[in-house]
RNA sequence: GCGGCUGUAGCUCAGUUGGAUAGAGCGGGGGCUUCCUAAGCCCUAGGUCGGGGGUUCGAAUCCUCCCAGCCGCACCA
């Protein structure tokens, strides 16, 4: 709501500059540093003091001058180098909000937006380096479809690459297992996979004539049928279960599990094919180290200057195609380029719909985008570039604009952390380890959560003696949930995360618990308001009659800062910057604890500074229940 | 070599389009519980914003040159 003040304020203001000088200036208004400035600073003066040749106090002291403003606006003063600063009727603005909420959807009809996020080779376990990438595009689908954007998420399965085809060979060759003893591990399915991963990584470097098994391997895949095949997609589906059981831990859902296979046996990548070669996106290479190849110039562009080989290969000399031509042909799907679609099947068990090869049963609409977001780690930014690139060179420019790489930095190990699991960091005490799963080095998903969850389970039981079974499970799983999605979305996406136990098991401080606890202590006073027979709100109406004095600094910065959530969760959305919704989660819960030490409502007589606290509480509440619904943090009853 | 990211307190990090006294958490020191949960609050110490130069009324932020670290630049994904 306040965005809509800042907007007609600008315009007033630069009608005022107009007016007097004859000049056109724009000026947004920022938040001064401390209440007693104002509400709202102008730095318009400022702007204009070398075009009028005259001191910026001067400028703003005449702006100011009989400048006629909206009637929320109650005073204007002019403050420090000649800033212009306004202060706003606090009561009309509180009750505004409590009146239409803090958050609302965007104008007009949104079009749909694809987010792929998760992607883990269905091969091992779920590592915390996979979490950062699922919670990040979870928050971002959530928060688009809060701003009104439909939404479809998909996860993309490579059940046809050489991750897969490692662990096939670990089951068949390395341990002489038949598809009925691969049905017969037990759980955990992914864990054994886990181990058995590294091993055969380590066998089969051991001896290079093994590698004629992995080609093997891989090819049967490919085609989709022999032995091989077989039990590949046994595990496919096994693992697949796991990961959606770790994911469904976090509260994290898909729309679509699109399968390689599908993509190679529906013949996606022919008609891209065709349009690239038709478009003269790509061409045959005659000679050179690249003879016998398809190969796409990248030359040219500036985005790929100063490449050692300026050419991409796109189809191999032998034939076969390149993980990116795969790509391009389903970005092209993705956003209904390609003239193609898949055939779907409803996963009952896990319902979620997957893509399939032959005809299915009646489906939704899946694909055919007007924009997509991949959500996949900043190494992958050359190969995405390059995706883009093959869609634009096809012909599609706009769409290439709207085809997003949601990149952000990847989660390493602390020297700490790399340490307590035994794992070398090549003798630099300091350094951070990175994770990998052909080593097995990384902290799997299943285990922080597990942990994080009995952390939570030992700090509710000292408080709360009393609880256990069920719903001591449930409070402790939805503060685990709370905390690792916290951790995960409050780093910039530009920072490596470096993860650390300590840090992630700390429940105080800038944690999901810390945030989750403030809504609880406004869930007691209600309670507790009830239990004395006082009112447990205020309503709207009484808060705009508040008095002005009522609101203390304190307790209206809490206002102000709820009322630039709208702002900051569509900046958020639209930079893709998403530690943004958690530090400002933060700033509240922040501030609402500090308010809630200095301004007690129970135990308040006097009935005005109860109202106008009880109405700063709610506001608070909407403000924080908005932002950690964004975030996919649970709220629990009590703590 | 080319491209991307990073360098801010002992540690981990925020810092909106250049603005008012550079902030937070952890850790250190000190305090707060007959009163809405101490997963909390308050006070305190701690800074050459990697370095030099420049632009500007004003620079952590923009430009330029250095220095250091990480990532990427396959007929792997």
């Amino acid at each position: 709501m306040l965005k809509r003040l800042k907007d007609e304020l600008a315009q007033c203001l630069s009608e005022r500059v107009k007016s007097l000088w004859g000049i056109s200036a724009a000026s947004l208004p920022e938040i001064p540093p401390r209440r007693e400035l104002g509400d709202l600073a102008f730095p318009i003066a400022l702007q204009l003091a070398r075009e009028l040749k005259r001191s910026p106090r001067a400028i703003a002291e005449e702006v100011a001058e009989g400048l006629e403003l909206p009637d929320w606006v109650l005073e204007v003063r002019v403050e420090g180098p000649g800033f212009l600063n306004l202060f706003l009727d606090r009561s009309r603005i509180a009750a505004s909000l409590l009146e239409n909420g803090v958050l609302q959807p965007l104008d007009g009809e949104l079009a749909k937006t694809i987010v792929e996020h998760t992607n883990i080779n269905p091969n091992k376990a779920a590592h915390i380096g996979h979490l950062r990438n699922a919670v990040l595009g979870d928050v971002l689908a959530k928060t688009l479809r809060r701003l009104g954007h439909p939404v479809e998420i998909q996860n993309y399965i490579d059940d046809t690459g050489v991750q897969l085809a490692d662990v096939v060979v670990g089951l068949m060759d390395l341990r002489g297992l038949d598809l009925e003893a691969v049905e017969g591990i037990p759980e955990p399915f992914d864990y054994h996979c886990w181990d058995l991963y590294s091993e055969v990584r380590r066998w089969l470097d051991h001896d290079p004539d093994r590698q004629e098994l992995r080609r093997l391997t891989l090819h049967e895949l490919e085609a989709g049928s022999g032995l091989r095949a077989d039990i590949g997609q046994v595990v496919v589906r096994r693992i697949l279960r796991c990961h959606l059981a770790t994911m469904r831990r976090l509260g994290i859902r898909y729309d679509l599990l699109t399968h390689e296979n599908a993509i190679l046996k529906l013949a996606f990548f022919d008609n891209a094919f065709a349009n690239l070669e038709s478009s003269g996106a790509i061409h045959f290479e005659k000679e050179g180290k690249n003879a016998g190849c398809w190969v796409m110039p990248l030359a040219g562009s500036a985005e790929f200057a100063g490449l050692e080989d300026p050419d991409k290969i796109i189809v191999r000399s032998d034939g076969t195609v390149t993980y990116v031509g795969k790509d391009i042909a389903y970005q092209l799907w993705k956003l209904g380029l390609l003239g193609l679609d898949f055939h779907y099947r409803y996963w009952e068990e896990e319902k979620v719909w997957q893509t399939v090869v032959e005809n299915g049963p009646e489906h939704p609409t899946f694909g055919s985008a007007a924009r997509v977001v991949n959500v996949i780690d900043a190494r992958q930014s050359y190969l995405q570039k390059i995706v883009r690139a093959g869609v634009e060179k096809i012909g599609y420019a706009a769409e290439a604009e709207r085809s997003i790489h949601f990149a952000y930095e990847m989660v390493t190990l602390s020297a700490a952390a790399a340490e307590q699991l035994g794992v070398s960091n090549d003798g630099d005490e300091a350094k951070s380890v990175e994770m990998s799963g052909r080593k097995g080095i990384g902290v799997k998903a299943d285990d922080l959560l597990d942990q994080l969850e009995s952390k939570s389970r030992q700090e509710i039981t000292s408080r709360n003696r009393e609880l256990q079974g069920q719903e001591l499970d449930q409070l402790a799983s939805q503060i685990a949930t709370a905390a690792l999605r916290f951790l995960m979305t409050k780093a910039t996406t530009t920072r490596i995360i470096a993860f650390d136990f300590d840090e992630a098991l700390n429940f105080e401080g800038e944690s999901g618990p810390y945030l989750l606890y403030s809504l609880v202590r406004v869930k007691n006073i209600r309670k507790k308001l009830a239990a004395a027979g006082r009112e447990t709100e205020t309503s709207a109406a009484a808060t705009q009659t508040l008095a002005a004095d009522l609101w203390s600094d304190d307790l209206w910065d809490l206002v102000l800062t709820v009322a630039q959530l709208q702002e900051r969760v569509e900046v958020a959305a639209s930079t893709l910057e998403l530690s943004l919704l958690a530090r400002t989660a933060l700033e509240l819960a922040q501030g609402f604890n500090a308010v809630y030490h200095r301004h007690p409502i129970l135990h308040e007589d006097d009935a005005g500074l109860r109202a106008v606290r009880l109405a700063t509480t709610q506001i608070f509440e909407l403000g924080l229940e908005a932002l950690t619904d964004l975030l996919g943090m649970p709220i629990p009853d009590r703590m």
